[in-house]
DNA sequence: ACCTGAACACCGTTCAAGT
DNA sequence: ACCTGAACACCGTTCAAGT
């Protein structure tokens, strides 16, 4: 049986009409349940039960296919509402910006690498850019953004490419032990701090349980981002 | 012609004896020199005048393969000497990791994303680990690791994603256009600071020469970083 | 020990041809 | 307008067989 192809006549319609939003849906669910390496164009097609060009007639190639679930991606991070307290805010959209990456940390990662210049998904660069221009930072405002950009976004995207990559399940012994038994002579710190650095720290990191124990690493980098850029605002402003 | 063929008899060895070095060598040229896309077992092997077995046979298989370029890449990272003052230690350490990684841009970029755990690479995390245990931050040091770590390797892959993947020639006008064409309906703060982020910021960027353009930003974050560190040291220590 | 040669099970993409 | 069916030029990986 060929359940690759569809039973139907050549040029015939689907029953349920393929859609770029289907596609895309269907995309977005096979990477998010499956794993980046479940997704693939022939995948999708098989999956809808219509054959691969198809999917080349309603979104384009592979690239514009990643853009659309990127899109997709975005959109589900909440900007919060306007506060009148700038850290607040930030603060909060940072958290929801990760809590939704590590809800779809296989999706977030493929469309993190992958593709970056998209014109839809700029509502929250936008957003950000509103609530730094309150501050009187004055030119200095790109340099804020780009350090809250890529700080946030970057330490989000290695954190995911540890717990989203992890080694299969037969090998995390394996890493593991490899990682207690490293030579303090080459790595004396490592070796030194051990206790407080085993499974808790980026590239010091092996099983896949202890997906928390980043969260307060996160929040000391915010506190460092956001107390430095108050420090850096004019002492007195005018409204 | 069969150029891909090697004109040798069956089981006969090379002329020059395929080594994993010289595998790691021509697979290292090919990414930096031809991009991800020119990277693939069969191509490293063609290049080499081989059959693509005889990779597995040195190498294993591409996961790894890249897992040793991901070595040879930061033994090229030179850590500072020691120096008394760790800011000045840290500040220069950044500085190369981000001038190391354009160098390599698409090399930095493919191996930041496949893999992240290689007991081999970790001569970095250990010389940090040993600079931040200098300043009685106590526990917290985990978290200044991983907030370092976090946000200038991340603000470096970020920056990469948007230079080694540039719109190709013929669309970088049309990028261009969208940009300036946004609607200030949806997006009146990216409007109205339009001079400042045009080319300049991340996710708002186009060209590829202004390659420059986030040095200045590099060095906002990350006085940001060792600035709040610093604060978060003790106020007065012992030796 | 080291490499060939062939095979297997996949890819992304294009295109004429059908309805 | 929308989809089939087939083709093209690729992949990564395995394995028996050679030297």
């Amino acid at each position: 049986m060929t359940a690759a192809s569809p039973a139907r006549k050549r040029g015939a319609r689907a029953e349920t009409p393929i859609t770029a939003e289907s596609i895309v849906d269907t995309a977005f669910r096979m990477i998010d349940e499956r794993g980046h390496e479940a997704f693939s164009m022939r995948a999708v097609a098989t999956e809808l039960g219509v054959f691969p060009a198809t999917l080349y007639w309603h979104v384009g190639d592979r690239a514009h296919l990643l853009g659309l679930v990127e899109q997709r991606w975005v959109n589900g991070i909440e900007t919060p509402e306007a506060s009148d307290d700038w850290r607040t805010w930030m603060l909060e959209l940072a958290r929801r910006y990760r809590a939704h990456a590590r809800r779809h940390p296989n999706v977030a990662r493929l469309v993190s690498v992958e593709r970056s210049r998209n014109v839809e998904s700029l509502a929250i660069p936008d957003a950000i850019i509103g609530t730094l221009s309150t501050l009187g930072l004055g030119d200095d405002i790109v340099h804020a953004y780009n350090a809250l950009m890529g700080a946030v976004r970057g330490f989000v995207v290695l954190e995911l490419s540890m717990a989203s990559d992890p080694p299969p399940p037969s090998e995390v012994d394996d890493v593991e032990h490899d990682m207690r038994g490293i030579d303090p002579d080459r790595f004396p710190n490592i070796s030194q701090h051990f206790h407080l650095f085993a499974d808790r720290a980026l590239s010091i990191w092996w099983s896949e349980e202890s997906g928390d124990s980043l969260d307060d690493s996160f929040e000391y980098l915010l506190s460092l981002l956001l107390d430095g850029i108050a420090a850096r605002m004019p002492k007195r402003r005018r409204p």
